[in-house]
DNA sequence: TTATTTTTAGATAATGATTATTAATAACAA
DNA sequence: TTGTTATTAATAATCATTATCTAAAAATAA
């Protein structure tokens, strides 16, 4: 298997886990690489799926364990959603805006530079000290919109 | 029972059961009051409690049907948790942003005027159809500060 | 290298919130 | 008041996630 076949992302991380005293192993990496492929905030499924096929014997619970792994490194990022399992996103592990297609089920990031000014004034308006949020859009996207019109 | 003990939400809710055909029964009764007496956003269980000691032999599914029947008459919003379950809005059951105090798990409907027209530069910029949204704000509340401040 | 120790993988059981099921009960119309 | 039918209560089922436990693999020591 090539190692250097791996994005920078993939190296950065693999970086972290060896720092921590973790250990490299296969499934390890085929799963770090199935997060990193995936464009669209990946279910644990969905990893699991692409993970599957290279490596056959890899069991879901490996899946799962590597993920709690990544989320207490702080390289991970959970996002919860009640029905089909959480969502996670390990390009950008810091909370920031989604738009999420509900026919779908793609999650794509959101750009708004207005959220940082709007947060500071919400903390100054009611005392709360705001650490973090969940800002979340949900629709439909382009192309499910252009299929609905057939 | 004094029937009239309700509050105008309460009321305005029977009325629109009612009208869809729906039996007023004591539980539901008792569930509805439970969820208009609370400021808090509360949880299923936190109904059930509030219930159990007047109608001690009240089921959780009970509670559970008769959420489902308001989400479905939309007179409850459901705001997902992943841990330890789900909370409820009966006072303004459409979306709108939330405090919500990571320490005594309150939550609070926040003042965003500027969200509408956020959501609709969004909109265009993206080439979504927005349609919902889902944003809360997590820190700690000013009485938890004052609290942890001793 | 070989032995020893520790981590990790894999399989599966357990958990916990929610839902589905089903027999018994009660709301409401006639 | 009675009959029809929705609703209740109890409990089993579900499903994503977590915990457990044993075997395999890798790191470390000898």
């Amino acid at each position: 298997m090539n190692v250097h076949s791996n994005s920078p992302r993939v190296e950065d991380i693999l970086q972290r886990l060896r720092r921590a005293g973790h250990r490299i192993t296969p499934q390890r990496l085929a799963i770090l690489r199935a997060f990193a492929d995936s464009h669209s905030h990946p279910s644990v499924d969905m990893v699991y799926a692409a993970v599957k096929p290279n490596f056959p014997t890899t069991s879901l619970a490996t899946v799962y364990k590597t993920v709690v792994l990544l989320k207490e490194l702080g390289e991970v990022m959970e996002i919860g959603f009640g029905e089909g399992g959480n969502r996670y996103d390990v390009r950008v592990p810091t909370p920031h805006p989604h738009l999420v297609c509900t026919r779908c089920r793609r999650i794509l990031d959101a750009e708004l530079d207005a959220l940082d000014h709007l947060t500071e004034t919400l903390a100054q308006s009611t005392g709360f000290r705001i650490l973090s949020h969940r800002v979340d859009f949900y629709g439909i996207c382009p192309e499910c919109r252009r299929k609905a019109a057939h």
